[in-house]
DNA sequence: TTGAAAGCGTTACCAC
DNA sequence: GTGGTAACGCTTTCAA
């Protein structure tokens, strides 16, 4: 790899010449800009970015916690942080922290160690770790006093869930609750719960997580328990379909007899059958929010405490009846 | 943050012995070492990577090239990729190509300026880009005479596909070509159709993109165009998905009207209903394959140029007909 | 308009 | 055993 050392005596100036036509600061006359730059081209020269970071205590580098890439819903918002700081000459780092404390504080030690210019953190609510740090945090899909945060109306969705099936004629629903510890899962439960106390509407709660092997298991659970429900509400798409898949499979008639609606509208909810009814998180969106704010929160040096909630829809599909129907 | 001449001057020492007690080389008295560690205790210290990677010329840093994180196969691939690298203290630093050669180049600049240890790549078949660089490469699910790889089998896979459909009765098969320029989806396409074309089974082949946007579309033609076909190989899940979907919406019996077998064995493709007969690839181990074989090669300064291929298998669930049936 | 040199945080060589 | 110091590749101040 060719240094600055070399494009310089390639062009026969000195480093700090070279240095000030690569970052166009400071006086340099036209030709020898012009010299320098054939000498860059003629070697392939790209700076180092590291030997940069070291000087600079910063790098074009953005960290990125998720829990899961494994879990549908998160590439699609590692899509929206990465696209839109690619535009900006970001590049993104990404670490799995499996809901787990150690792993993800393990990550932000490494973002840290590599300079990294900000973290968007969708991760842990444990939000300790983030004290300490000098880096702008934007936390995503969270919300805590301290930070910026982007996140979607879950109690809107909760409720508009409930709202949907009710209006739409279940009478004996079970609602589902994902982990207990995830704030998002939490809220949009205990909206749709809220709603469905409001009704006359019989109901009952079943917990269940978030992976495909477990949902697949509590939607045999489900129809053991409660073989005469007649709406859903899961806790998310990856449990609804798991839950339709097994409703189809003891012949129940969707949304006829049963009604069924998810959570996020990952991409599958698309490709199932009868396609899947859900509130719709804005997942793309919701990373594009969050690199622009931390893009912010790193041009300015104080802490805005921006707080952006986005709004939710309802996706009607075909596991619901028709309004009015 | 602290820095190793804070922790020199805490321990009323040189940074030189910090630096010992740090990386464990060299003499160092018990009482120093102690009185260092205390220290290093004390001020929370925490080696700056960055200033490592300068003068080392290598970072913990290790960099994966995939087309799309949003397409379920390859976060499978890369949680291989970073857990085994995560064991070994690397970070993983991950880049979507969306098959374009100019983002892939620009990842490999930015993996190269950051001083990564190695690259798996499993994006461009352009093999240009990689000769140049003074950094070890494994390619995934791509072979190239001068480079150590990863795959699995396609031929066998694409072969399997065709022999269970025409075993288990299909005698109108349509067989799905993803894109051409996809050497994965070519040799699965190739193999299956020479098996067919071996058989006296009548067929068609239908192009399809990778996307479910895309592949929705393609099902509904697969249908209009081929409404008695009784056998279907998509090109992989998601097109599987879409094409049964489309094909219940159309109140096809499966699987005695109709067999689909998939190819990849994405989650959702269990979680559809009926279950997804496919040919299942390791994606998970072939990301963890890779990532060892890179190791391999970060550690020998020779370019092994191992190649392993992973074997494929046939997930029997409720898309094909039983065995003898 | 240009160059010399200090400094970013580490490591490793060479004296002591 | 330990410390001084050059070097890693770059940026920036200060002098010329």
């Amino acid at each position: 790899m060719a240094t600055i050392r070399d494009v310089a005596s390639e062009a026969g100036v000195s480093v700090a010449t070279v240095s000030r036509v690569l970052n166009g600061k400071g006086y340099v006359n036209e030709n020898t800009r012009k010299a320098v730059e054939a000498a860059i081209r003629k070697l392939a020269y790209k700076p180092n970015e590291v030997a940069r970071s070291l000087y600079h205590h910063q790098s074009k580098l953005i960290g990125l916690v998720i829990p899961d890439i494994t879990n549908p819903f998160f590439p699609e918002i590692a899509r929206g942080v990465e696209d839109f700081f690619q535009e900006e000459g970001y590049h993104v780092m990404i670490g799995n922290s499996d809901e787990s404390r150690e792993k993800e504080v393990n990550y932000i030690e490494a973002f840290s160690q590599h300079n990294v210019m900000g973290i968007i953190s969708t991760s842990s609510d444990d939000i300790s770790q983030w004290a300490g740090l000098d880096i702008p945090v934007v936390l995503l899909d969270r919300i805590q006093d301290d930070f910026p945060s982007v996140c979607a109306d879950q109690e809107a969705g909760g409720k508009l869930a409930a709202q949907i099936l009710l209006e739409r004629g279940s009478r004996n629903i079970t609602l589902m609750r994902g982990p207990h510890h995830l704030r998002t899962a939490q809220e949009r439960f205990l909206a749709a719960l809220t709603e469905l106390g409001r009704s006359s509407a019989r109901f009952q709660v079943l917990n269940t997580a978030f992976s495909y092997h477990h949902a697949l298991e509590t939607a045999k659970q489900l129809f053991d328990c409660y073989p005469d429900t007649d709406g859903i509400i899961a806790a998310n798409d990856m449990v609804a379909a798991a839950v339709l898949r097994e409703a189809l499979a003891r012949g129940k008639k969707i949304p006829d007899g049963l009604q069924i609606i998810g959570f996020d509208d990952i991409p599958i909810s698309q490709l199932v059958y009868p396609a899947l009814s859900t509130i719709h998180q804005p997942a793309y969106e919701m990373g594009m929010e969050a690199a622009k704010l931390l893009l912010e929160c790193m041009h300015q040096q104080t802490n805005l405490k921006k707080k952006i909630k986005l709004s939710i829809a309802f996706k009607d599909r075909e596991t619901t009846r028709k309004e009015g129907g």
